[in-house]
DNA sequence: TTTTAATTTTAGATTTGTCTAAATTTATTT
DNA sequence: AAATAAATTTAGACAAATCTAAAATTAAAA
């Protein structure tokens, strides 16, 4: 049940390409962990071989149940430990990234858990981040910007960030409003812009300035129980 | 100015036994390490290569200025961090040093220094040792082992030297515990064994062997300010 | 002072995680 | 569909930290 910081590194990783590009390649995932991948292909193997990772050579991989608990936990970690140079520590929330980096491989559970506890049992951390609870559930984040939304992820538009009338009337003409469901298809790396499908329109393209004042949620209408 | 957690624990284990036994050998080193001579002397020339330790082949080895100065940090690190379990994580003292084992080795000057200024400066660790300062600097103890201790002296236990889970678990069934007001009753030179009193409790037991870890002071009421 | 014993070191192997360069597989173009 | 490009994997190497077994050195005993 305990794994090495770089194993851990490499679930946490996988984790959050899986989150924001749904598949996760070994080119993006050595590029994320600053490494080569010929390293990711050898690490792969080993993950594999622990059941943390279902990987087919040349076809791709994901994590397992047990791959995707044991990052969840990294995760928890890191931003309890955030969290904690901030408000106990009074370190700038732009300063703690780096330390938290080490200290999330401290391997006690009890140690977590404690720090859980004299937090208050904390809902995110300073980045606005939801932290895992102990169980690693996690209550995913509420309203995030269109910038940082995952591909082919349905979601509602919940806000706009800023409300300048040439930003509205951009939006307007694309037909993009508060409740409007979208999601994006294509994300152009050279400037960010974004490729953006509305249910029975063809898709738009958003500038990545546009984006990033949009503000979405998941579109759960399930949840809104009445 | 950053060394592995493998250097660190072998310049933390000189820098104790240094202190204990005035001169460290190699096969001692590899004991209190857990490990094999051979990897010691293996670590020995990494050390002596970065200019941590002086030693030659055979004769022996000790320290260097900046030796000392590294495996003060990592004592400064573990003690801190263990008195942050305790007093901040609701710990119990005996519950600390492994978790302290794997904390001391975060690297972060800057942490360490908040978390001391967090802790409000302390002066000793949970187990009474002392916490060297920023500078490095320390205040000896000015205790005695309990098997060095005169008869019907009453003393405070202020220090445990060997902190194996065994011995503070024998410790915690005699109700010897940090703080604890004792005395030694009677003497048994067959084996160096102690009979000890604790106040409200019937007389236990001591080995020589516990005796010799069991460090005590001066009982101060002057300490109990009212 | 030899001989024996204990300590310490070397030699060579192993594990983990990483790398470069070359080969293989899959994807994209023409 | 053949050719080219991109992605991925293998092969072989290396550094760090450890080990076992054997050799070298120092210490202790006869």
């Amino acid at each position: 049940m305990k794994y090495s910081a770089s194993k851990e590194n490499h679930l946490k990783a996988i984790f959050h390409l899986q989150q924001e590009q749904g598949i996760v390649t070994t080119n993006a995932l050595a590029a994320s962990l600053r490494t080569k991948p010929a390293s990711v292909t050898d690490m792969l193997k080993k993950l594999k071989e622990q059941k943390l990772l279902i990987y087919e050579r040349y076809k791709g991989f994901k994590l397992s149940t047990e791959g995707r608990k044991a990052a969840v936990l990294v995760i928890r970690k890191h931003r309890l430990w955030e969290l904690f140079l901030v408000k106990k520590l009074q370190f700038g929330w732009d300063e703690v990234h780096e330390i938290a980096e080490e200290l999330e491989h401290i391997s006690s559970r009890e140690l977590v858990d404690r720090l859980d506890a004299f937090l208050g049992f904390p809902e995110t951390d300073p980045h606005g981040d939801p932290i895992p609870d102990s169980q690693g559930r996690f209550q995913p984040r509420k309203q995030v910007c269109l910038s940082e939304l995952p591909l082919n992820k349905v979601v509602q538009v919940s806000g706009i960030a800023s409300q300048t009338t040439e930003m509205l009337e951009l939006l307007q003409y694309n037909h993009i409003r508060l409740g409007t469901r979208l999601e994006i298809r294509k994300k152009f790396p050279f400037d960010d812009s974004l490729e953006v499908k509305v249910r029975n329109r063809p898709p738009v393209t958003i500038s990545a300035r546009v984006a990033k004042n949009v503000l979405v949620k998941d579109d759960e209408p399930l949840s809104e129980k009445r």
